[in-house]
Order: C-alpha cells, then sequence, then structure tokens
RNA sequence: GCGUCCAUAGCUCAACUGGAUAGAGCAGCUGCCUUCUAAGCAGCAGGCCGGGGGUUCGAGUCCCUCUGGACGCGCCA
C-alpha cells in the first residue's frame, strides 16, 4: 500500500501546487500539509486527504476545496484507475480493487520470508544494548520485558535494512556480587547445583536470598562482603576462583534461559573487564578543564546548566562508578564498531543516569554522542504494587515460563490435539513464550504495566496464541490443499476477491511493510502486535463464514487461498519480528 | 524541595503521532461445533478520555494549572 500512498501523495500535493499557482498564489507549498489518512470506515474509501489546511490556505470552504481538487486530480485518478470521493471537508480516494489485490498479493508470495523488510535504514549501523543482567540472581520478569523488547527491537531494525549488533554487559562485578558469594562460602559447604538440583543461576540466587536474611541478623556481614570486593580488586587467588565459579554457574543458567526465549547477542562485554575504562577518559576531561577537582580529590561535572545536577565522576580514593564505567564502554565501543546510533535498552528508573552519561560524553568532544538513544521502558508491576525480592514477590523468568507451559500442555490435553501437535512439552513451550512476548510488547516501551499472573496470560482473545492460533489454521487448510491438484492449477484471478473484508485483508497485506518500518524508526513493537492482531482478527472473521477451499467455483476457491496465504507470510514473519513462535500446529 | 514520566470501560491495553461516530481483550450476560482447528465467530452491556482553563477550523493527543500516582535527584549499580 504504501507505494499508493506515496504516489497518491505526490499527484495531490502536484495537484494543490497547479490549483495555487492558478490562483495566483505563492507556490512555495509545504508537502506536509497533504496527509493521506485512512477513513474511520472502509465504505468511505481507500486513503482520505483531510482539506481544513488547504481551506485556510486559499481561504475558502473545504467543500469548495474539494470539487476543485478533484477536478484537479481527475486526470491522474483515470489513469490510475482510482476514484475520488469527496465527503465534505475529505477527499477520499477508492482504489482500483482487482489491480491492487493482484499487485500486493503477487508481492507477498514473491518475497515470501522476505516480505515487509524494507531499507529505510539501510546502511545504518546500530548498536542495541539490552538485558545487562547481573550475576548473582536469575532473571525475573522485568528481564523478560528488556529481553523481549531489546531482541524485538533489534530484528525489527534488521528487517528495515539496518546493520545490527546486539550487545549484552554483564554486571559480574561489585558488592551486590560478593554478597552471593560470602553467603555461600559461608554457607553453601561446597555444595554445587548438581548437588541441589537446582538450575545453575537458580543456586547462586539461593545464596544471594540467603545473604539478606544473614545481614538482617548479623549487621557486619555487609563489612564482610565488601572485605571480599576489596580483595577482589587486588587480585586474591582464592576470592578470584569463588567468582569465577559463580559466576560461571550464574551466567550459564541465564544464557540457558536466553536460549529458551530466543535471545541472540552478537557481543557479551563482561564488567570486571571494561569498568577501568573511563578512568583515563575522566582524567583526560580534567586536565582539558571540562571537569573540576574538589578538595578531597574526587572528580565533579557540572550539569546544572542542562537542569540536571553536580554529578561524581571519580571517587576521592580515585575509583571509578558506574557513570564512569559507562562513559568508557560508549567510547571504547565506538572504537570497536562505529555506529551511526547506539540504543541502550534500560528500564525508565535510569532516564536520569543516561541523561548525564550522554551530556558528558558531548562535554568531552564526541559528537557521535548525539546518536546515543537511551530506549527507556516502564516498570513491569504486580496487582499489589512493586515486585519485592525482600518480600519474595519477585516473579522468576524460568518459573513463570514453566508455569505457562504446563498450562498451555494442559489445553492441549484438553482439547485432545495431541495427535496434531506431535511434541506436545515443545509446542506448549512455544505457546508460553508467544504468551508471554506478546504480552509484554503489546503496550507501548515507555508505559508501565501491570502484570497479573493469574490473568494476563490468558491464551484467548488478543494475545499471542490467538496469532499462533490463526497460523495454524492457515497452515493447515494449505496442507489440506496441497492434496487437491485440480485446486493447485488455477491461476490467481484477483477480480474474483469482491468482499470488503477480502479487501479489507488485502489492504492489510500491503500495509505490512509500512507498519515495520514504522516500529523500526519509533524503536515500539506495539505498531507491530496491534497490526498483526487486527489482521488475524480480520482473517478469522472472514475464514469463519467464507468456505476458501471448499467452493464450487474452483477459481474462486484459487482465489482465496491466494489471499489465505498473503495473510498467512504476514503473520509469520511479523511474528519473526517479535520473537512469537510461529506453530504450523496447535 | 526539584526534575522526568504517567492518568482512557470494573480490570489490562489501543487510538494511524492534531482529524470524521474513542476501539480491542479479559471479566459478566446471549447465541453458534454431522462443513477448511470452538485457543474460534457473532451479539448485549459497559465512557464527562482524572478536574479546570487555554491554543486550533478541529484536542484523548499540544500549552498552563490543580489533583492523584510512578521513577529519579548516592563518592550504590
Amino acid at each position: 500500500m504504501k507505494n499508493y500512498r506515496r504516489s497518491w501523495k505526490d499527484a495531490v500535493f502536484s495537484a494543490v501546487e497547479s490549483m495555487a499557482a492558478k490562483k495566483g498564489l505563492d507556490t512555495g507549498i509545504d508537502p506536509d500539509l497533504v496527509v493521506m489518512e485512512t477513513p474511520p470506515r472502509p465504505d468511505l474509501g481507500d486513503m482520505a486527504v483531510p482539506l481544513f489546511p488547504f481551506a485556510k490556505l486559499f481561504k475558502s470552504p473545504p467543500a469548495k476545496i474539494g470539487e476543485e481538487l478533484r477536478a484537479e486530480l481527475e486526470p491522474f485518478a483515470a489513469r490510475r484507475g482510482g476514484e475520488l470521493v469527496p465527503a465534505g471537508p475529505y477527499l477520499n480516494i477508492r482504489l482500483l480493487r482487482p489491480g491492487v489485490a493482484g499487485d500486493i498479493l503477487r508481492s507477498a508470495a514473491a518475497q515470501g520470508d522476505s516480505y515487509g523488510r524494507g531499507d529505510a535504514l539501510a546502511g545504518r549501523k546500530i548498536m542495541v544494548e539490552f538485558s545487562s543482567p547481573n550475576t548473582n540472581k536469575p532473571l525475573h520478569l522485568g528481564h523478560l520485558r528488556n529481553d523481549a523488547l531489546g531482541e524485538s527491537v533489534a530484528r525489527i531494525l534488521r528487517a528495515a535494512g539496518a546493520e545490527v549488533r546486539t550487545v549484552n554487559l554483564i554486571n559480574d562485578r561489585g558488592v551486590h556480587i560478593c554478597k552471593s558469594m560470602l553467603a555461600y562460602r559461608e554457607l553453601g559447604g561446597g555444595r554445587t547445583p548438581e548437588d541441589e538440583k537446582l538450575k545453575s543461576d537458580h543456586f547462586v540466587g539461593k545464596y544471594y536470598v540467603l545473604y539478606n536474611e544473614m545481614e538482617k541478623k548479623d549487621p557486619t556481614a555487609e563489612e564482610r562482603a565488601r572485605e571480599l570486593l576489596r580483595r577482589w580488586e587486588l587480585g586474591d587467588p582464592e576470592v578470584k576462583a569463588l567468582w569465577e565459579k559463580m559466576n560461571r554457574w550464574a551466567i550459564e543458567g541465564i544464557k540457558d534461559t536466553y536460549a529458551r526465549t530466543g535471545i541472540h547477542f552478537d557481543r557479551f562485554y563482561f564488567e570486571s573487564q571494561v569498568y577501568l575504562k573511563g578512568r583515563e577518559e575522566v582524567l583526560e576531561g580534567l586536565a582539558r578543564g571540562i571537569f573540576t577537582r574538589d578538595a578531597d580529590g574526587s572528580i565533579w561535572v557540572d550539569l546544572t546548566h542542562q537542569g540536571l545536577d553536580r554529578k561524581v565522576l571519580l571517587r576521592s580514593d580515585g575509583t571509578s562508578l558506574y557513570l564512569t564505567q559507562d562513559i568508557g564502554t560508549a567510547i571504547s565501543r565506538h572504537g570497536d564498531w562505529p555506529f551511526d546510533r547506539h540504543l541502550y535498552v534500560v528500564a525508565s528508573e535510569q532516564n536520569y543516569h543516561f541523561a548525564v552519561l550522554f551530556h558528558v560524553l558531548r562535554l568531552l568532544g564526541h559528537e557521535w554522542a548525539a546518536n546515543l538513544h537511551h530506549l527507556s521502558y516502564g516498570m513491569v508491576n504486580l496487582p499489589e504494587g512493586k515486585m519485592k525480592s525482600r518480600e519474595g514477590t519477585v516473579v522468576d523468568a524460568d518459573d513463570l515460563l514453566q508455569d505457562l507451559a504446563e498450562m498451555a500442555a494442559e489445553e492441549i490435553r484438553t482439547k485432545e490435539r495431541e495427535s496434531e501437535v506431535g511434541d506436545v512439552a515443545e509446542t506448549a513451550e512455544k505457546i508460553a513464550l508467544g504468551a508471554v512476548h506478546y504480552y509484554l510488547l503489546q503496550s507501548a516501551p515507555s508505559k508501565d504495566m501491570v502484570f497479573n499472573p493469574r490473568e494476563s496470560l490468558s491464551f484467548t482473545g488478543n494475545t499471542g496464541p490467538y496469532l499462533q492460533y490463526t497460523g495454524a489454521r492457515i497452515s493447515s487448510m494449505m496442507r489440506k490443499r496441497e492434496g487437491m491438484p485440480e485446486l493447485r492449477e488455477r491461476a490467481f484471478r484477483p477480480e474474483l476477491l469482491q468482499g470488503e473484508e477480502e479487501w479489507a485483508l488485502v489492504k492489510l497485506i500491503g500495509d505490512f511493510p509500512e507498519t515495520v518500518e514504522q516500529a523500526a524508526l519509533s524503536y515500539n513493537p506495539s505498531f507491530l502486535t496491534a497490526f498483526l492482531y487486527e489482521t488475524a482478527k480480520t482473517f478469522s472473521r472472514w475464514y469463519h463464514d467464507n468456505p476458501i477451499l471448499h467452493n464450487r467455483d474452483q477459481d474462486l476457491s484459487a482465489a482465496r487461498v491466494e489471499l489465505s496465504r498473503g495473510v498467512l507470510q504476514v503473520l509469520k514473519n511479523g511474528m519473526d519480528l517479535l520473537n512469537i513462535p510461529f506453530l504450523e500446529n496447535m
């Protein structure tokens, strides 16, 4: 549809220009005054041009402008086979359906799995950092939102033509890491995850919880953890060995969860290896007079003019902070791989941190700092409020997926679909993933969301499994078609797709590439979730009362099969961008 | 105290980035399986878009203000 919209928009614009010329008005008209919209009801037309801006420009009523514009556009419309329908203050355009349907469906079929890909971001190198877990506990629901968003945005950016590199900065260093180490050292008795039959990151997390209990009873615990950190920084072999062992457990477990959820990183960075960079950058900034040093030796940046604060960049003892590290990693990453854009997928609680970081990098003279972007996303809350590890209300990622997979498996059994589905456990797992990813991506990233463990992840209605189900039904239909040779031989006759719903589906299929581009440019997968839901809904409605394979008119069947194939391709490609597994059967 | 963000149906979210009569799902009530998967389809009911003011031909969307909420303003990460 995009090419249609664009060419009509151009035509409308030149029509307006020539109207202006005829009236002896200034022809320097802003092309943005031409807005191509979709009418609220399909019977009004396929595209709509609001005439208010021109009414103002030409100082005459919108309806009159509509008539003039229509006269001006008529030759173009005649050539393209479109129909112009003035509707009060709007000029609506009705496309010639068979031609457009043929174009769109043939193009979707020809492009197959790459249908929807575009070149809006061609040649752009975009780095996407996401997940960035701590190695003292397993992933929880908040990470799942981060991962879902990061992975999906990366896939969408690639589809829009960008060269994307996904990176993960593992936070494997600091007091919080030493806390689980301390508890393990004092209470673990040398046991291993295998001994306790625990997933290795859960095993580490258990000791983090034990530490917190320990700290409540024993105020010196924190000091002992700090002591461990000091010894770690000095390279104490015993502490290093312990750290390596527990980190391996944590990271192995976390990587299992990534594999399970279809999350991929092109590169891992480890905080323990990069935390010292940034120090020199700060010292150099000090030498150049960009930063100042206080009497106690600490180094500061003054951002009060930017509406931020004075911030410490280096402690009085010369050690670096979180911010210092991020300065260093940004600079070295840009050195490694000179990106055109760097997205940090990090929760909104760190808005302030990134505002400061970007300003500091700009102050240091890095023009590319203007290309850093904090893709801030809202918190995932429970109906009772915030998740709190101390109150044990944190929803663990693995446990949640496990519960959902069991629910899905139960559903398969009650529907008696075991034999069609084949591997019940695998299908159930994919349904669980589809449900979680869809849920986490359906609302705009910036907004906080409420997650109700009991109700939020139903498998009916506006959900991931609904998309999967629609895909599975079409797939099943396509398999049946394979056994109907007389139908397969029919040529595609788009003019047979005459129903309103059929036309609506054609337009949706045609709009898919544009939706992908919109999601890419705004870093917002929720445009795609909404779009795919509408596509699946429109299909289901049509499918319900229009026989596809079983028509007396085989040509009609063939045309409907072609339309269904287009819907299937859009669902499949779109679900892939959202990291929702496609199912041939469910 | 200061800063940023948010407030739409009982609940969870949309609304083409300022356009025509604000839409879905869940929950509730009603129908539809000897026909391509009922995880589906159709219907009923549910709204002062937090309050007030402004800008505009036009505001859920932009500005101001009030109310209520989230997050932040650590030599923590």
